[in-house]
DNA sequence: AACATGGTCAACCGCAGTCGC
DNA sequence: TGCGACTGCGGTTGACCATGT
């Protein structure tokens, strides 16, 4: 009823893409855009799916993207924002301009999630880790009742993990104020921090650098609240959320890929890539 | 030099929400 | 109003590359 079925998926290709498929791909949609990308790869004259062809221009291709990997301050940001919001990536990456939410992912579950494990810190709370886990660091002895309890909750990796569902879909694409850490403020710790990254209910945001890895490292018996202090030393403000990233992270906007040197054409072996068209 | 192991990342899969008929 | 297509999202996979043995 209704609509056309969707794409039938005989006879597409799968697997990765070619520069010529990229180069078809490329200049249908900046000749016409797209307002349907069921139909985007039988006019571009592409035997994908539309839908491959939304992930390869989003994921690769979109003008607008950067490219190598995310810097420090980028990862720092990609943390904190995992704190506020936890595996919603799309929401992350929205916040990081010219960065997808698959770049962020992998970059989180390769990069990230190693150095915050090791640093002690759950990838997933963002807390410290068990002392089971990390011996070195038997902080949930020093917690307050509170504060364990609202671990127990953020513990649940079902709940994290589909923060889509139901408990977590209250809230829209303007959420920054209202996440899951700091609605669940008025529990317990934290409260009264200043910055929203410290005051996750003592959700610590640590940076991916080694000095603030050895700083937490270094405060073993620390006491919970103490936590955020690396952070900050990290970044030398407090309150990274309340920063412009958008203005920081400027020069990655659609206009602004020769501003940063980015060479689009530059994951084109040789000239497997016409720049003209693209231009 | 050959093989094994681990890391990285592009791409696919399946689900859920939204929208059109 | 209900059904089904479409889109977007997050999780997972698998190929490729680097490093270690």
């Amino acid at each position: 009823m209704g609509r056309q079925p969707c794409c039938e998926k005989v006879g597409l290709k799968k697997g990765p893409w070619t520069a010529e498929e990229d180069q078809k791909l490329v200049t249908f949609l900046l000749s016409h855009g797209h307002c349907c990308w069921r139909l985007v790869p039988k006019l571009a004259g592409l035997l994908r799916c539309g839908k491959s062809c939304r992930l390869r221009w989003t994921n690769y291709l979109r003008p607008d993207l950067k490219r190598g990997l995310l810097s420090e301050e980028e990862e720092a940001l990609v943390i904190d924002l995992h704190a506020q919001l936890g595996n919603r990536w799309s929401k992350i990456a929205a916040r990081l301009p010219g960065r997808t939410d698959n770049e962020i992912k992998n970059h989180w579950n390769t990069h990230i999630k190693k150095k915050l494990k090791k640093m002690g810190i759950d990838p997933v709370t963002h807390r410290p880790l068990a002392p089971a886990a990390q011996p070195l660091a038997p902080l949930t002895q020093q917690r307050d009742p509170p504060q364990a309890k609202e671990e127990e909750r953020c513990d649940e990796p079902s709940k994290q993990a589909s923060s889509q569902g139901p408990a977590a879909g209250a809230d829209d694409d303007e959420d920054e104020e209202e996440t899951p850490a700091s609605a669940a403020q008025p529990h317990g710790a934290g409260a009264t921090t200043s910055s929203p990254a410290s005051a996750a209910a003592g959700a610590v945001s640590p940076s991916c650098s080694s000095s603030s890895a050895s700083a937490s490292a270094a405060t073993p018996g620390a006491d919970v609240a103490a936590w955020p202090d690396p952070i900050d030393l990290f970044f030398e403000v407090d309150g990274i959320m309340d920063m412009d990233w958008a203005g920081i992270l400027s020069g990655c906007g659609d206009d602004a890929a020769a501003d940063i040197g980015v060479d689009l054409f530059d994951h084109y072996p040789g000239d497997g890539f016409d720049e003209q068209v693209w231009m």
